[in-house]
DNA sequence: AATGAATGAGAGTTCATTCAT
DNA sequence: TATGAATGAACTCTCATTCAT
């Protein structure tokens, strides 16, 4: 009678990881540490992963796609630009600040040399569908002519520093408020023809 | 005849350290290697710095320094407001395209465990006069009346979200492109009294 | 097939600072020749010490211990007092000179700065009966009434400075010198009443 | 203007050194901060010593001689031999709790590898009359005969006892029970003949 | 004589990883 | 599959000692 199975026992080992990692930094999460945390033995982590930066790297992506999958959440083919502009917006905020710890990770580790460009590259599919998005906005005449990835990072980090504000404490970022900061999302990459929306 | 003056040697270490962190990471970055490319013993850091901690709390500053005196040139108080906000921006934008290991050593570390609160609230000072200023702007109606740490953390964010982009290599960001990036992030703060401008 | 059991190493361990402190200090016996001597990697010390000040703090105890056993060897409370007295005094000079390395840790730790002061107290136990019997002593005439704890450290020091002359090696304390040197011990702590005995 | 003349220096080198150790141990005491604590640069400590354990060593015939010179003081040959036995032995008791520092560091290195053979065996020469004095005890059959060295390092002990009972401070040792002390020594080496005495 | 910055060997300890069970 | 004792290279940091000034 083991009280974990097969796969109870890696997502425990993923578990422990991303929140160690998350409140202690790479350097002061030890495999051992990682291991007691999971209820696992130190061996049995190498079970399931070659070594500590294939953990981390399989625990990025593992996070990626979900986050691209709540990214994608309801989204409306149908609906006008601006709304599915402002969908995708809110889908990827209220991932963020309803995962704070997942989102602290990736904050963290996305831009870090413990992520090698090919697990990043290898993620990166997860977000076409918005990617995509934003290009028939462009070749459509609702957003500015910038260049796309340009326009992909700069509406993300709007998004990362309104859920960094709203997860810090001082002020939430909900109903007027975000409806604020969406627009003033919308207004640096929108071209003159919406200057009426929300 | 001695190679190194005292203050030399200190900052060989600080630059030692800020190319090999940047290039490696915190913990790929032993304190031996650093004492080798600043070509010194190891002993000899520390009459320098406490411990390696201590060392990338001081080169923090240091850069956070070298940051805020650039942000702050050739401020124009009889500008107007438009013109005053895409300085900063610019001098913010340079800064970080002409200092590319400090810009990716602050991006890196502003953010992690390595820095302590204490050591990033006292580096704030340097930005006081632009926190002002923006402060200013919502009081003068030529800004949103959004939190104004918000609004800092927003603009902050564009600027880096660019001078990312333009780092990586694929396309520069000058002349009429670097006009339309800061218009982008102008529309994204100020009131509609300004739609006119840039 | 393997050369140690668990408790081995542990024990390989022990022997190998006790070997090597005594000798050489403790300033002088780094880490890793304990493990070298011990037979074992730097890092399995770790194992069972916390750190080197553990180790020879168990160490200490260990031997206290031992020591505490040998004193209350053929304990026999039907003898006359004086004879138990001659029992303790030669137990304990026994157990110092057929464990010259023991005795010359013992001798050389006790007192450091090495062993904290509750690790002393805690290890005060094993001699309890031997406190008594001296206490009784007093209390029923047979010994002076001078401060129980001095007269301990007294009969104590006795001893060790019979067992460090008789391993110096010029001349042995065996035969009739040794019951000299008890004697000696003995009347400096007896009352009038015993003046016969030995 | 100097703050020291050279003896000056040396001196304070050693009470330094004398009072760091005692306090902290051999390997907690850093040259650097011997030369903070006595108001030297470091490496001025290598103009009056060679290296630490030439400073240790000479600290230790310094002490060794100090310790002399008052185990002979008021010597006087007229009286009878079971008072000047009481001389010297309340001289060194006296000597050892009025100098409790110098008393603790002799009582800690005596014994210890840092004193070489050659250096404790040099500094017996402060010794001798009172060496003298118990070969004569024997020879004129004051004393047991017991070996002359034995003798020696146990009537040594019982004043060492007697200062650390005296310095852990719960009872002073003074006045009677001093006497009753001496008269413990005393009983422990006196032939028969001197049964009446103190 | 005195300084103290500089040295660099070596200390204690950690920890990713292995492997016999 | 799972264990965890064992490994040993590599880490941060200390400190006795030197030497240009």
């Amino acid at each position: 009678m083991t009280i974990h199975s097969q796969s109870d026992k890696k997502q425990a080992i993923l578990s422990a990881m991303l929140k160690l990692i998350t409140e202690n930094g790479f350097h002061a999460t030890p495999m051992s540490l990682v291991a007691t945390e999971a209820g696992v033995a130190a061996g049995t982590i190498y079970h399931y992963f070659a070594n500590k930066d294939q953990l981390i790297s399989e625990l990025y992506s593992h996070l990626k796609q979900k986050m691209g999958i709540a990214l994608l959440q309801d989204e409306n083919l149908s609906l006008a630009y601006p709304y599915r502009f402002s969908l995708f917006w809110k889908n990827l905020f209220t991932f963020f600040i309803e995962n704070p710890v997942e989102f602290k990770f990736l904050e963290q580790y996305s831009n870090s040399p413990f992520i090698s460009t090919e697990t990043r590259d290898d993620n990166q599919v997860f977000y076409k569908p918005v990617i995509d998005f934003l290009a028939d906005g462009i070749a459509e005449g609702h957003l500015r002519p910038l260049p796309l990835e340009f326009l992909v990072e700069s509406l993300f980090g709007h998004v990362v520093t309104a859920a960094k504000f709203h997860l810090a404490g001082t002020q939430e970022i909900t109903g007027d408020l975000l409806d604020s900061v969406v627009k003033s999302s919308w207004d640096s990459v929108r071209t003159e023809e919406f200057s009426g929306y929300f």
